[in-house]
DNA sequence: GCCGTTTTCGGCCCGACTGTTTTCAGTCG
């Protein structure tokens, strides 16, 4: 049982106890213990195993029992009775926007709606307006909202939504009355998966700016539009919220929707110490206590509460609110300190451009060397290269290299497949004719765990390998990661050297930010690989930067920040 | 259900928007 899986049912047990109509805050506290479950290191899976439980904030005696319950029994029994009180498919409805723990328990207690199918049977048959509170116009948006999730999905890839989210940021500080805007929400936290889109400007018409926002073009849908906030649906789907608020209270706005819901619940109690209540708005001092400072900038909240800036990509109360109170912060990587990159694709195998216009390219970008790393044979879908086409692939690099002088230059590597029991697909002899190795695994994703841990760790345990590539294999929202134990392989990177790529591919993004502390706390150095398989693709490495900094990651902490020179040394190249 | 330098009881973030409920409940973020 995975730390995911304790996750699932704790916000279950909270779904399931709204629908009892429980105790609000009782629900909560599920909730959030799921949201520690997830994020909490070390793993609380590890912990229960060796009873340690009880040190986690916000895990109280009786979550500590579930927990201990799941990891060694995989069930639990408070979670089963609770499952036998309604039916599975009630929790579909709790996807339909507009629908909550109270009407879903109203539509299931009074006409035993249990599915969206019954759902959308009784709105066409009209049968729901007997119930309170159900209108017509309820109604309607509740056969809308059936239709949205029908065609659309619910949730976006940062890679998918990054140029609409940039042009609508655009169009709002283009308008008259707009004194500064900027995106706030998971966009702005950098998260790799996005629900929506949030953009905060601080304006002096502010129900003039929502208006002007739910008419633009791109606008398929106003789902709402009051005097300080629109939230619109684009074409694909995409729900984009804009909050219209005055130029004093846009600090307060920003850090406020921002996020996350844990940082600003814990940035609130922090406040409260002081004798001041955040919200959106200002400080509010209760009788007694000093008074708050004034605001300008959203620094300026954090300052007030003894915090240095915490960058928005750290905000996921991960532990940068101690680090903010100690001073230890990182100094985060940025995109102008990439110097150059590995893993990237040419026609050799299945890339669509030649070496040399990936090299113009990489030129183009001011980077100082680009690794080339082709698929190897055994991925014979992706059209990879026997030693023979590879090692003629390396001297065409080292005879192009020749006309840069030492300005640039290109690094002949391999992706090579790490074979089903660890092996390589490539023997040492080639493998030591490379600059470097990228390994990655493109097969056999159903071993079990403990295999394609085993697996992996073999590989990485052959000197030639330089990095891993994209460690668990999922493509975001399409395949889930296969089995594997990152905390062991970030501890046989530790022991070995070995680098792991933060593959900045928008579908991948892996290895998912949530481990990057831990790796850069045990010495473990990233390379952050854009994985291109055209030109354009070199552009990923922003998305790649944001991630980094999301897992805490600094320039030193990133291999590719090294400066052309440096790399030859490390990699033993003349 | 969790938590504690006012507390082991009594708090727990709260404002915006919508629809229908004519004074507020439910949902959302």
């Amino acid at each position: 049982m995975t730390r995911e899986d304790i996750a699932e049912v704790l916000d279950n047990i909270a779904l399931l106890l709204e629908l009892k109509g429980e105790n609000v805050f009782k629900t909560r506290a599920y909730k959030n213990g799921a949201e520690i479950v997830r994020s909490h290191e070390p793993d609380v899976v590890k912990l229960a195993k060796d009873n340690q439980l009880n040190n986690v904030a916000g895990i109280g005696k009786a979550l500590q029992e579930k927990i201990i319950e799941l990891t060694t029994t995989n069930k639990l029994e408070f979670y089963e009775n609770l499952r036998t009180e309604f039916p599975p498919s009630l929790f579909e409805l709790f996807d339909i926007q507009g629908l909550g723990p109270k009407k879903i328990k109203a539509l299931y207690d009074k006409l035993n709606i249990d599915s969206v199918e019954a759902l959308k049977s009784a709105c066409q048959d009209n049968s729901i307006s007997s119930l309170r509170g159900f209108g017509t116009k309820t109604v309607d948006k509740l056969l809308h909202a059936i239709e949205l999730r029908e065609k659309f999905a619910s949730h976006f890839r940062l890679g998918d939504v990054a140029v609409m989210a940039e042009i609508l940021l655009d169009a709002v500080h283009a308008h008259p009355s707009t004194l500064r805007c900027c995106h706030a929400g998971s966009y702005r936290r950098s998260k790799e998966i996005l629900h929506d889109i949030d953009i905060l400007a601080a304006t002096t018409a502010p129900a003039e700016l929502t208006q002007y926002f739910s008419q633009l073009e791109e606008v398929e849908e106003v789902i709402a539009c009051g005097d300080t906030k629109a939230s619109v649906r684009l074409a694909n789907g995409l729900q984009v919220d804009l909050r219209a608020v005055t130029n004093d209270a846009f600090p307060f706005a920003l850090q406020y929707f921002s996020g996350s819901k844990e940082h600003n619940v814990a940035i609130r109690q922090r406040a409260l110490k002081n004798g001041w209540s955040l919200n959106e708005y200002n400080f509010t001092a209760k009788e007694g206590a000093t008074p708050p400072p004034t605001i300008h900038e959203e620094a300026d909240i954090y300052k007030a509460l003894g915090l240095d800036y915490i960058p928005p990509e750290l905000r996921e109360n991960r532990g940068e609110i101690e680090a903010a109170e100690n001073g230890s912060i990182p100094r985060l990587v940025t995109l102008e300190n990439l110097r150059g990159t590995f893993h990237n694709h040419t026609t050799a195998s299945d890339g669509k451009n030649s070496l040399e216009e990936m090299a113009e390219a990489a030129i183009e970008l001011g980077l100082e060397y680009l690794g080339i790393a082709d698929h190897s044979k055994a991925s014979f879908q992706a059209n990879g290269l026997y030693p023979e086409r590879l090692l003629k692939q390396v001297d065409h690099i080292k005879s192009l290299n020749k006309q840069w002088e030492g300005s640039f230059r290109l690094l002949a590597g391999s992706e090579v497949d790490i074979l089903k029991d660890g092996s390589l697909d490539f023997d040492d002899s080639i493998l030591a004719q490379l600059d470097y190795v990228v390994a990655s695994v493109h097969n056999a994703f159903t071993l079990p765990e403990k295999e394609m841990t085993k697996r992996i760790i073999r590989a990485m345990e052959n000197p030639h390998v330089t990095m891993l590539g994209h460690l668990t294999g999922r493509l975001l929202l399409r395949r889930e990661a296969y089995a594997v134990n990152v905390d062991k392989i970030i501890d046989c990177a530790a022991e070995t050297g070995t680098i792991i790529e933060l593959n900045c591919n928008p579908r991948r993004l892996d290895m998912d930010w949530r481990h990057w502390k831990n790796a850069r706390e045990k010495g473990v150095k990233c390379a952050i690989n854009p994985d291109a398989h055209r030109l354009e693709q070199l552009q990923f490495l922003a998305f790649g930067v944001r991630l980094a900094r999301k897992g805490w990651l600094t320039k030193d902490d990133v291999i590719n920040t090294k400066p052309l020179n440096d790399i030859l040394d490390f990699l033993n190249i003349q």
